[in-house]
RNA sequence: UCCUCAGUAGCUCAAUGGUAGAGCAUUCGGCUGUUAACCGAAGGGUUGUAGGUUCGAGUCCUACCUGAGGAGCCA
């Protein structure tokens, strides 16, 4: 017989079908077995009576253990006490295998265990709410950039050389050559958005600061949009604009997961556009004003954009940033030149940077005097330099870390769940 | 890289310097409606590693290993 799946089971009321899956959970009472049968689409109960059955069926049956694989057949029929609101009267079955010794158990665990058995860990409730909810955030992501207009252009992995210095890269061989995995696929952006107008990236990013906090990973992903012409303001009301479209988004199709991650739905819900803008002199003034330490000049701590972002309902965008804290492609602000046309999001509930990004410099000269101000080596840089001598226009864009709006979002208290096998300082196993 | 804390049964945790314990999981038995089912029984240990103090160390001291939380940097 075909198998249905869980979530479609509803439809065959009344009939038989046959659901396969592994077993969540078991329950028995002497004459009655009570299987939870978990498919991926959901879980549902299978309740299989004694007297239906031979002695030795029966009790193939009774020895299935937590996670074993099985084929079960069954009538559907409506039941109120059910969960999903359907269970299966059981009149056949196929055991596959019987799982000896599940290390993951209905009780509590610690995280360094669940972490060391990530790959069964995923079978959890609660991690598949997660990650349902971060597969629903992506595709809000793409189709809000396709219904604009954008192109999809993925920008390398391999990469020749740093993207923005500052940060560390990981290193790996190519062949006679030393390459990099990429920490953005910005600058690969810049050259596409030209021959585009505007397009996204939307991959892995690699980054080598031995960071070890909630909110970081080694490997993580990230959109990107860049678009020609585009100004810092337009730029915040596309971020704007992604950030609303991502959270209708999950709010309509992903309520259930967001309950069953006890996710307070209030904050999500009251964030309406505009977002605040404040430029980064304000920033700093509230902050101190709020008891932070911060000095005009210098970059936020995680303390700080907590404070910050605590004073409003709605992700707050502070945007002109001093350039000397900035990478060093930045566009300078007409108006001051010690500040950047550049954007940090900042989401509510104390998350933190969600995105990032700015102007470009699109001045050949102003962009060759700022490598060598920073050090860089200017041959790797000769086609990004290019992109300067042949029909030059201004530009921006933003990265978006899909990791920590997924956290944010589901509530999580560390990033680690929000992706299946989270690369971490001291982890990388499984 | 720095700071703090923690390692005891497969897992989560107890145990004043004085006989190594419980719940879950596993195995066996009981129950026709269970919802982390329940009831009864059994098996399961080089207390992270190496030294040291002590009549006696899971417990105190030193070093190392592993993990967790935080900082800096960033998305």
């Amino acid at each position: 017989m075909k198998g249905v799946y869980v979530e479609d089971v509803g439809a065959h009321e009344g009939s038989e079908v046959t659901v396969r899956g592994w077993v969540y959970n078991k329950r028995s009472s002497g004459k009655l077995q009570f299987i939870l049968l978990r498919d991926g689409t959901g879980i549902i109960q299978c309740v299989a009576f004694k007297g239906n059955f031979s002695p030795e069926q029966f009790e193939a049956l009774d020895r299935l253990t937590q996670e074993s694989s099985v084929e079960i057949t069954g009538k559907v029929r409506k039941d109120s006490r059910a969960r999903g609101g359907y269970e299966l009267d059981v009149t056949g079955f196929n055991i596959i295998q019987v799982t000896e010794n599940y290390p993951i158990t209905p009780k509590e665990h610690g995280t360094a265990f669940l972490m060391e058995n990530r790959h069964l860990w995923l079978r959890s409730s609660r991690q598949h709410a997660i990650l349902r909810i971060r597969h629903e955030v992506i595709k809000a992501c793409r189709d809000y950039f396709d219904d604009l207009g954008f192109i999809l252009v993925d920008t390398p992995i391999f990469t020749p050389n740093a993207c923005e210095g500052t940060t560390t890269l990981f290193q790996t061989e190519y062949f006679d050559q030393t390459a990099y995995l990429t920490q953005s696929g910005q600058l690969y952006n810049e050259a596409t958005a030209a021959a585009f107008g505007k397009v996204y990236c939307f991959g892995p990013t690699f980054r080598a600061e031995r960071s070890k906090t909630r909110r970081h990973l080694m490997e993580f992903w990230m959109v990107e949009p860049e678009v020609a012409f585009a100004t810092l303001d337009d730029i915040m009301d596309l971020a704007e604009g992604l950030i609303c479209s991502v959270i209708e988004r999950v709010l309509m199709r992903r309520k259930a997961e967001l309950e069953t991650l006890e996710r307070n739905l209030a904050p999500l819900e009251g964030i309406a556009r505009p977002f605040p803008r404040v430029s980064y002199d304000e920033a700093v003034e509230k902050m101190q004003k709020a008891g932070s330490e911060i000095q005009w000049g210098g970059d936020f701590g995680g303390g700080d954009e907590t404070i910050l972002s605590e004073q409003y309902t709605s992700p707050v965008m502070v945007h002109r940033y001093p350039a000397a804290v900035k990478a060093f492609y930045m566009q300078p602000d007409p108006v001051r030149q010690e500040l950047a046309l550049c954007v940090d999001m900042l989401a509510p509930e104390g998350y933190g940077e969600i995105i990032g990004g700015g102007e470009r410099i699109h001045d050949h000269d102003l962009l060759l005097k700022r490598l060598k101000d920073h050090n860089l080596s200017t041959e790797p840089f000769q086609w990004y330099l290019d992109l300067r001598k042949y029909g030059t226009v201004p530009h921006a864009g933003f990265g978006m870390g899909i990791e920590r709006v997924v956290s944010w979002i589901c509530g999580l208290s560390h990033l680690r769940e929000a992706i299946a096998f989270p690369r971490m300082l001291y982890r990388i196993y499984p």
